[in-house]
This record gives structure tokens, sequence and C-alpha cells, in this order.
DNA sequence: CACCATATTGACTGACTAGTCAATTTACAG
DNA sequence: CTGTAAATTGACTAGTCAGTCAATATGGTG
């Protein structure tokens, strides 16, 4: 008989991931959480002491995730250029291979289900990409305005090329999207 | 001596905005929403055959004014350019004048409790954009990108601008924001 | 093997909710 | 007035849900 401990805890992590991405946060009760994840209810409420602690839970994972992915590689690049573009790679690239997560990304980064801590948390793991922008209008590569700003652009911007990207038939028409919102980011934040 | 008639159609209405973007649709019952609007619950469900109807009808609203908004003074201006500027402004202000409708579409843009042909209306609203996008291309003073990207672009921006200049904290700051908000959208899509 | 903390179970509870409906009120036309 | 259709009411129903808890199982340790 098996029971390496947190295998469970684990289901619940993931089944609960696609439910409240399809069904939203109150549209998905405990109880089909559980079910779905082959646990009892008491098994759901012993890991996480109430459904708001498994939404954090499951915000702070992926964040940290994200900003991981977004990360990759990037000391190989030299130019605040060459970091941001890599960046913009990384981001689409995660996105695009985690549907789900992206998904439920957005759809509770400004919600009222998670809570205010875990929401600071999640963006304090971003912190290094203002940086980068500071770093490329002190050296003259990027156009002068307000760092906050440009990173909320970019934030959103990748958002829009992921949803346009999404729509795509061919992996072909899906580079060309993607290499096209790259530019537009790019040229936008230039100097 | 009672009110005309529509009257507590549009409280319900009003109400159900407020509470709709300040606790999600499962989390406002709405037993709520008529208590808050000052009616009783069967009123409610008069006006509105289920709890989803009332949130189809608000969505097509909001979109719908904000269509309008965007369209405002259009006609006086000359170039693709301009025109894109002048789109560009109106969103911003029309956002920024009415922050509870600009998060309810936000929050309920990609939901599950909007029906798909009420998004689907609401997406139509916005194929003069796509228009305008194509008669730049042609003409040269916008890069040869998709069409839809450019759109689902713009809109992503925008809603980056906002989120920016809501946290902005003199008027002249807010300012500032928006014009580099706007800046960043057209040196990204110009030829 | 015996012990015990940890993990797991599922029936149960108290609170809450979308939607109903029969009764009542209002507005207004004739 | 009177008749009537639309508007309004709120108690009520049938169902759902988050979270509890006492009982049971598991697995590692000495």
């Amino acid at each position: 008989m098996r029971k390496p401990a947190k295998d469970k805890q684990e289901a619940i992590l993931k089944t609960a991931l696609t439910l409240f991405t399809e069904r939203g946060f109150f549209g998905t009760p405990t109880s089909l959480i559980s079910k779905e994840a082959g646990v009892a209810t008491g098994t759901l409420f012993f890991y996480f002491r109430t459904k708001e602690e498994l939404i954090d839970t499951l915000y702070r994972r992926i964040k940290g995730e994200a900003a991981a992915a977004m990360c990759r590689g990037l000391d190989k690049e030299k130019g605040v250029k060459e970091k941001l573009h890599r960046i913009g790679i990384n981001a689409v690239a995660w996105a695009t291979q985690n549907p789900e997560k992206m998904k439920f990304m957005e759809q509770f980064a400004h919600s009222q289900f998670v809570s205010t801590t875990a929401q600071e948390e999640g963006m304090s793991r971003f912190l290094f990409l203002k940086d980068l922008i500071r770093e490329g209008i002190s050296k003259g590569t990027v156009k002068d305005l307000d760092p906050d700003l440009a990173v909320s652009l970019m934030a959103s911007s990748i958002s829009g090329v992921v949803a346009r990207a999404s729509t795509a038939i061919t992996p072909a028409e899906r580079e060309e999207i993607i290499g096209q919102g790259l530019d537009f980011v790019w040229d936008g934040l230039k100097a």
C-alpha cells in the first residue's frame, strides 16, 4: 500500500486549477474539487483551512512559476533590448504552453478571491522588470517614460498577444503573430 | 402614490453593477441586489427572468456605452493617426470617468457568466477599429501587422494605461501617464 | 509487535440562495 | 367610479455549499 503523503495535496491543487479556470471561484464547489481529485471532502480541508487558502496557494505558486519562466536564459543576453525581447519570448512561450495557468492568472489577478497579501507577493516577483526598464532609460535605449507604466504596458500587451495568438490556426501563423506583437512592444518602448 | 414603471428596473441595474464589481457574480446574492435597490425579490425576477439575464443586460449596455464613447468626435479627425489618437483619448477618458463600468467590463469580458451571444454582440461593436487599422495599413501610415492583433494590442494597452493612471496622485501626473501610454501605442503601430 | 502522530474518510450541520407564486397594489382607459 | 393589465410584494421551497468532527486507517519508529 502506498502513501507518499503529499500526493493528494497535489491532486487537489491540480484539479482546483482546472475547475477554477473553467467555472470560476464561486462556481466551483469544494465538494466537486475533492470528488474530481479523488479524495474525501475532509482531506481538502486538512490541507487547506478554507477555500480561500486553496486559491491563495494556487495563485502564489503559479505567479512564481511564471516569473521564473520569464527569467530563463536572461543572463545570456547582453543589452536591455535583448533582455526585454527574451522576457517577451519567454512570457509568450510560457503562456501558450500553460494556457490553463495563464487563464487562471488573468481571471484572478484582480479578483476579490485572492488575498491582497498574495497579490502583493505576486507583484513583487516582477520588480526586476521595472529595474530593467530603468536601466534602459538611463542608457538611452528606452524612451523616458514612467517605469510603472512601462511594466503595466508590457504585461497587458503580452496578454493581448497571447489572446490573439491563441486563435491562430497554423504554428507558422502563431509565430508571425508573436513576432509582430513583440515588435509592437519594443517599438513602443524604444527611445 | 407610486413612481413610474421602469424606475425600479434602473435601480436594479445600477445596484447590480456596483455589487457585481465589488463582489463578483456568484458572490452577489439576488436577495442583496433587490435589498440594496430597495425592491422586493420578486420585482427583480419580474424584469429579469434569471440572474444571468440580468448580467447579460448589464454587459450589453455597458459595452454599447463604451463603444459609443470611443467614437465621440471621430468624424472631426482627418488622418488615421489622428483618429486612432482620438479613440485612445476617448477610451481612457471614458474608463477613468466610469471606473465601475470599466472594472465590470474587465472582470466579465471573458467570464462564464456572460452568454456567448452577448460577448459576440459586444465584440462586433468594435469592428470599426479593425477597419481603421486596415485603412492605416493600406495608406502606409500603420505597420503591416495582423489587424486582429492590432485591435487586441490597442485594447490591452489601453487597459494597461488605465490601470497605471488610476494609481496616479495628481491630475497632472495622470495626464502625463496617459500621454506616454498613447505614444507607446502609436509608436508600436506606426509604419 | 505496539505505539502514536499524521493522514483520510464521509455523514452531517447550519447557513444561504435562485427562483416561485398567490395575493395585493397601482395606473389608467372608458 | 369600475374593470383590468401591469407592477410589486415577501413568505416560501427545494436545493446547495463551506466547513466540522468523530471514527478509522496508515506508516514509521523503537
